[in-house]
DNA sequence: CGTCATATTGATGGGCATCAATATATGTGG
DNA sequence: CCACATATATTGATGCCCATCAATATGACG
């Protein structure tokens, strides 16, 4: 389990939100800094206080961030899911870490990314700070739409955004697009059910504003999805 | 209304997200780069396809992104308000601007961080990027943990987080707490209306669970609050 | 003290979740 | 290739959470 291939490694890496939209050559490069982990429910990755050796991007499991109180009880920071990554702060800019890490699943695989060899890279070649970033920032754009959407707009409206950014093909006076996950997982990105998603496209195929075909949705009243979209229109 | 002294400017950028945490000193020397700008309704900040020669920061006001389509017609990508920052990833990894910003309220008062000074000042000074990188990567783990919690989550079980993660200084068999807000404003933040939220606390004073005075607050059954926060009580 | 923003409280309604049942799709082994 | 098993999707019935509208109370401040 803690055989992989270096392109493994790397490709694995560059699913990680930090590592986004970094080219392959450099990649190779922080792979070459990287070694898996494997650990059981309840194995300690980090101890609060320790010399900061690494970061850890989670490949499947979970894990679990938490700091030491005085009165000996732990306080949960956080969560960390597989497709996410923990302690880049502190790697980057703390001598010690700032809390303890324990494995929340078994088994619980991670990516080590050794922190001397990395700052290394990170130092020795600028266009990887920019790029990282780069794409953070960007990222972060996305992110606050997303809450503010969340808070402020309609599931429909919601909805109706997506099918709009989505990449469309015309075909003749409607669009073509194909929803990109299965619908369960639309709707739990736009954070609504699977029954609300498949009731709200119902009601706007009965009124001709789209037409749905399994994956494949055809918009025949852009103007109105549009206004769906805006919350201005029931 | 373009002059300001250069300590008003560092605190600006030291606002923004994308320099958080970055020493002062840092921060004086990217100040230096800066200059105001001002803008009315309508008038073009960056034009799509120019040399990237800065990014920027809105201090009033708003601004329009938008991409020229081959039809001539344009497609508003995002509008950036007070407080964020937009052409970060532009200036930092593009030699040309992807799309076109306009401002979009009168009037738009925006911070222009030169793009060849800054990045002789990146480049050369490593702890830049690595602080850069942390506090953003931080930010964005914070925010991913937002979203989750706005579809996830009752507006009691927030609010009763941010409660709990607020600091506290112990008092007996209680905890008390200042809220660091304006009620209305922490409703905005929790994606509630401020009548709910005086709804919520309402509730739990009743049933002894908290007491409110003002912005001091006083939890009384931390347990209970636990477990509303967890959305496993009523 | 008057004025304006903020906060509280009530009444009402709609959006969306929940629970439940069925239909369709996807995949598996014989 | 079909029969079965399992995941995903649709549709209906019901109810609660929370927004909305409205009225009043409380506070901040010149």
């Amino acid at each position: 389990m803690d055989r992989m291939h270096d392109d493994e490694v790397r490709r694995a890496l560059g699913a990680f939100p930090l590592f986004e939209g970094l080219p392959p050559p450099t990649l190779a490069r922080i792979a070459a800094a990287t070694r898996p982990e494997s650990h059981e429910e309840g194995g300690l990755v980090v101890r609060q206080g320790e010399p900061c050796r690494a970061f850890f991007g989670v490949l499947e499991g979970a894990v679990r961030l938490f700091r030491l109180r005085p009165d000996g009880r732990e306080h949960v920071l956080h969560r960390v899911a597989a497709g996410s990554s923990f302690a880049e702060a502190a790697a980057l800019t703390m001598p010690n870490y700032p809390a303890s890490a324990a494995a929340a699943a078994t088994p619980t695989r991670l990516l080590a990314v050794a922190r001397e060899p990395f700052l290394r890279l990170f130092d020795g070649d600028p266009s990887i700070g920019r790029r990282m970033v780069a794409s953070l920032s960007a990222r972060l754009v996305h992110l606050v739409g997303r809450v503010e959407e969340l808070s402020a707009l309609s599931a429909g409206a919601r909805l109706a955004r997506v099918l709009l950014d989505l990449p469309s093909r015309a075909d003749g006076s409607s669009l073509r697009v194909e929803l990109p996950l299965a619908k369960k997982d639309l709707a739990a990105q736009l954070g609504i059910t699977p029954e609300t998603l498949s009731r709200l496209l119902r009601r706007w195929q009965d009124r001709r504003v789209v037409s749905i075909d399994g994956a494949r949705v055809e918009i025949l009243d852009a103007a109105r999805l549009i206004a769906l979209a805006e919350d201005v229109a029931p």
